[in-house]
DNA sequence: TTATTTTTTTAGTTTTGCCTAAAAATAATA
DNA sequence: TATTATTTTTAGGCAAAACTAAAAAAATAA
């Protein structure tokens, strides 16, 4: 596979976790930042290639073999993300950009050494999950801030946006992953909250609280395993 | 720059190593496994950026931006091959390929965090010297074993094939960085050497013993020091 | 010095991944 | 349902990096 070849597979596989119907070609444009007449010459050679089901102008999926393929990229993608900060000291904001190039080094041996190196993380610097040299994923409970309840304490795990722009802010905001967060307060009309965070309290909008993931099981539990 | 340029550029640099003269279209598509003809147009391209000197029929030169970038990728290879096999654990007959690719990656953060986290090598698993941040090189003194003394002890300090074939062979012969070698008899009519090593005795070609560093200060200084 | 061989360059193609502009199909709205 | 708007595909092109075949220049040998 090239390097975009296997960014398209990426994409795709990215945008199916959101959705269960087929992936537009304009939403994949959006996202690999090309022309839509670009895409339908990159998902011709996917399906071509059996790692998509296409028919003309009805979106695309992915097949068994795009799945496993997707997922090996991903992999490499969140495990070089995890070396770097880790272990060259980067912070959550910077690594995407040169992980975008790492995950494209085609050594099956380097990867799952550096698996290894890294001691096998199940997670990466933003919560998402490192799926295994089979391809298996196992997926950690999380919920979004947006749908929890009010004077529970919580922990983040991860965020759903990992733009430098969106780590930024939350950097600011001295919200990481395992950040203690409490919603104190939720305004009805736009769903904005006022929440507390090691005693002090801030406002969150609606569309920070919807990128922010956190545990779903019984905080006090989590706190002491923790 | 593209990684084909970068390609070409790095290995213009390592056949000026060996010679004052211009460099060939030939000697450069032997070496990128490439058609001259493909040469002379990326020969063309990186002339055009100032990177080398080219007139036509004549070979080129490096010019000093190229001289400056060429080794900065030379220092890109090198610190990859000593992260893969000073904390992947790989051989050093298995780097170079993966490096190949790695050497890639652009960003002058990253090189510099690892070349820290690595804890600033001079050398690499070939002995190679690693250029620092600005393109400077602090050459170690070496010599190929083809010129050393009878009866002296010395250290291989390096290899100049490192080519994954040659680099099995000295495995197999435990021959390997650190190795103590001395030269018990040379076959005047092919250069033909007699080796002891750990007390074992083994006959090496001219050509092994040109490809081969060793020191070439005083040995027992260098015993202690080791 | 002339003829032959070797090296290098030019000319013309191919493949990959992108583009624009226009046509075709689908979706949304009146 | 007919019209309009949006999405997707097709057609044709471009730049990068490789190739083959042929021409030109340089090096070597007779
Ligand atoms: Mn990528
Ligand atoms: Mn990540
Ligand atoms: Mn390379
Ligand atoms: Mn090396």
């Amino acid at each position: 596979m090239t390097i975009s070849e296997e960014n398209y597979l990426k994409i795709i596989y990215l945008l199916s976790e959101n959705t269960s119907k087929e992936i537009s070609t304009n939403a994949i444009a959006d996202m690999v930042k090309a022309k839509a007449s670009s895409v339908t010459d990159m998902i011709k050679k996917l399906a071509n290639k059996e790692l998509i089901n296409y028919e003309k102008y009805q979106g695309v999926t992915l097949t068994e073999l795009g799945i496993y393929k997707a997922k090996i990229i991903i992999r490499r993608q969140r495990l070089w993300e995890t070396f770097l900060v880790d272990k060259l000291n980067f912070s959550w904001d910077e690594v995407h950009e040169i992980a975008e190039e790492l995950e494209h080094i085609k050594s099956e041996k380097l990867i799952n050494h550096l698996d290894a190196f890294l001691n096998f993380p199940r997670l990466d610097p933003h919560g998402d999950s490192i799926p295994n040299q089979d391809g298996i994923i196992y997926e950690s409970q999380k919920v979004l801030l947006s749908e929890a309840d009010l004077n529970k304490k919580y922990i983040c795990v991860g965020v759903k946006d990992t733009s430098s722009h969106f780590l930024k802010f939350l950097d600011n905001k001295k919200i990481t992953i395992g950040t203690i967060i409490e919603i104190i307060e939720r305004e009805n009309y736009d769903n904005t909250l006022i929440i507390k965070i090691e005693n002090t309290t801030t406002t969150i909008s609606n569309k920070i609280a919807s990128n922010l993931y956190i545990n779903n099981t019984d905080p006090n539990q989590l706190l002491i395993t923790n």
